[in-house]
DNA sequence: TTGTACGCGTTATCAA
DNA sequence: TTGATAACGCGTACAA
């Protein structure tokens, strides 16, 4: 028969349980189980075993309580629609899980008054660790974010300022290397068509201005800035009119995937040819840019690997263990296939 | 000059603090906190102002421990790469997130005993509430579930067990839907392509077979099933393999989007005409549907509406209410455009 | 190397 | 309607 513990007795195994049935005390079993050091060999794994024969699993809850921190990690992310930031998670999630942590997903939907207010929230559980993405948020962010206290590593972009951590790629630099790449190939009439305009796309633009002016072809009016949502509807829409202005291009930059593989179609149904008369390069090279028709040249990220590496970065940080790298570059690839 | 309060005083914001600041105990801010409607109006008001000049924000560690479960609703998908499971993360958010609750998401990877794994991982957390993809789990995933005795919503699929909460659609009367539009618009030699074969997929197939039998057109050589992962590329080479098989069907059936999308390109490519000399229909209507060359036939899943309804089913499951509907047919639609 | 005492911030119980 | 008291389960500080 069961010993009804308490008034409020949940029924749960706790550490205490754990400890009567291992014939120690429950602090003993809560040092055995984290792996402490000074606890004998064999006496945790006496305690292993019985834990193991209870079923016991610590209570996160009471952990969090009973620790300056709780093993949630935050991570903020603009939107869900772009698999930019699924793959992101995706990754970080792998790492982090294992190493004992829970991941608490915040979208900003591009919205810095919102992820404030995520932030704001998600401290509240007073996390092990937060990430967020790219460095444009509001000041109350910034700073509830410092005051906190809480290791964060900044998703995307990256900075060398001092005591700032990121895992990312220089944007603009991958923009000026499609633009080459474009001149290199012979193309004079470079457009540069965007969506969504948060700061890495901004960041592509400046690129593609830079590498532009370079080259003595910068063209303003061959920036078409739209500010709504990206998609591949807009693409299509977008590149539509950027022809009735422009007929004379001969190259368009999309400053994404989704952008681009609207694009492609939409000029195969006008008839239009890629890239014999005009190239078209796009920026992520998601699932789909190996297939489309032609098939897409685009530049590479490994989002996979930024998240790898921030949530790594962050479990060195959490831990108190050294960095030797705050800034991580990912770099990126241009992959030339038939469309440019 | 702050009080200092104990021996490890963590400098936070309590409800002690609160308590003082207004004039009555702890307990008394609390209840007026969470809106008991025994708290007087004005005092709840008077408490609520001090609060917020204080900037208190409750402890959800604290507070899970205090209570029978904490404020996390623990949400299992099998991928996240699939956007259909993307949108309806991104709906259930938006219901449960403003409701208070955290979302704890679990990726299974398509794998049961994954799938097991995470939920004794985050049961630990004694969610309010879990939701969980379909119905294939394994015995002790389904007893640990019913054992916890925690709120559950099942996604994606339907059924009519007692006790049984769930939101989805039929899939095989979706797909029978598909055989039906193939059939009612000439074709014979219709073949089925699938691949990442889950249990949803596994379902189309009956619909497929289901109708393919009723018109007496079932020929098993013109199912091609495929174990690995659904991927665009996967969709490019099964269509190939299945035009070398059989060069005589007139219409496939991609079991997903973007399978078909796979398809299109590469019968695209190969210079077969769709719909003329072969139809090609999808399923779920993801982002690119509308624009691929030609645009594609689909079947319409509303993900954001499952999420939404089982959030909000969920919700009332937690608080006791009575559901009115414990299975939720959200349906589908037949979206024809070019490709058949 | 192991154990004792206590606090973490909140809510449930019971009394007033 | 409000309050005093006692858990909730675990980790830290300090002692043995």
């Amino acid at each position: 028969m069961a010993t009804s513990r308490s008034r409020r007795g949940t029924g749960r195994v706790t550490l205490a349980d754990v400890a009567k049935r291992a014939q120690v005390s429950a602090i003993t079993v809560s040092r055995a189980l984290r792996g402490h050091a000074s606890v004998k060999r064999d006496l945790a794994e006496h305690i292993q075993a019985a834990a193991n024969a209870l079923g016991y699993v610590p209570d996160p809850a009471a952990r969090a309580l009973a620790s300056p921190h709780s093993s949630v990690v935050a991570v903020l992310v603009p939107s869900l629609s772009n698999s930019v930031f699924v793959d992101l998670l995706e990754a970080v999630h792998d790492v982090l899980m294992p190493a004992g942590f829970d991941v608490l997903i915040g979208n900003t939907h591009y919205q810095r008054d919102h992820e404030e207010r995520l932030l704001r929230s998600y401290l509240a559980h007073r996390p092990a660790g937060v990430m967020v993405t790219g460095f444009d948020r509001t000041e109350k962010a910034r700073r509830a974010l410092v005051a906190s206290r809480v290791p964060a590593v900044h998703l995307m972009e990256i900075t060398t300022a001092p005591g700032v951590y990121s895992v990312g790629l220089a944007q603009e630099t991958a923009a000026a290397t499609v633009v080459d790449h474009l001149l290199a190939i012979g193309r004079k009439r470079i457009a540069f068509v965007a969506a969504q305009l948060d700061p890495r796309t901004l960041q592509r633009a400046e690129g593609y201005r830079f590498a532009m002016r370079r080259a003595q072809r910068y063209d303003p009016a061959l920036e078409l800035l739209h500010p709504e949502r990206s998609s591949i509807g807009v693409g299509a829409s977008l590149i539509r009119d950027l022809l009735q202005r422009h007929p004379d291009v001969d190259a368009v930059f999309m400053c994404n995937d989704d952008l681009a593989q609207g694009a492609l179609g939409e000029l195969l149904r006008l008839g239009v040819a890629v890239p014999q008369t005009i190239a078209v390069v796009g920026f992520n090279d998601l699932a789909g840019a190996a297939h489309t028709v032609p098939r897409l040249t685009t530049i590479r990220t490994d989002r996979a690997r930024i998240g790898r590496e921030a949530a790594q970065m962050l479990l060195a940080l959490i831990r108190g263990e050294p960095v030797s790298q705050p800034m991580v570059d990912v770099g990126y690839e241009l992959v030339i296939r038939e469309s440019a």
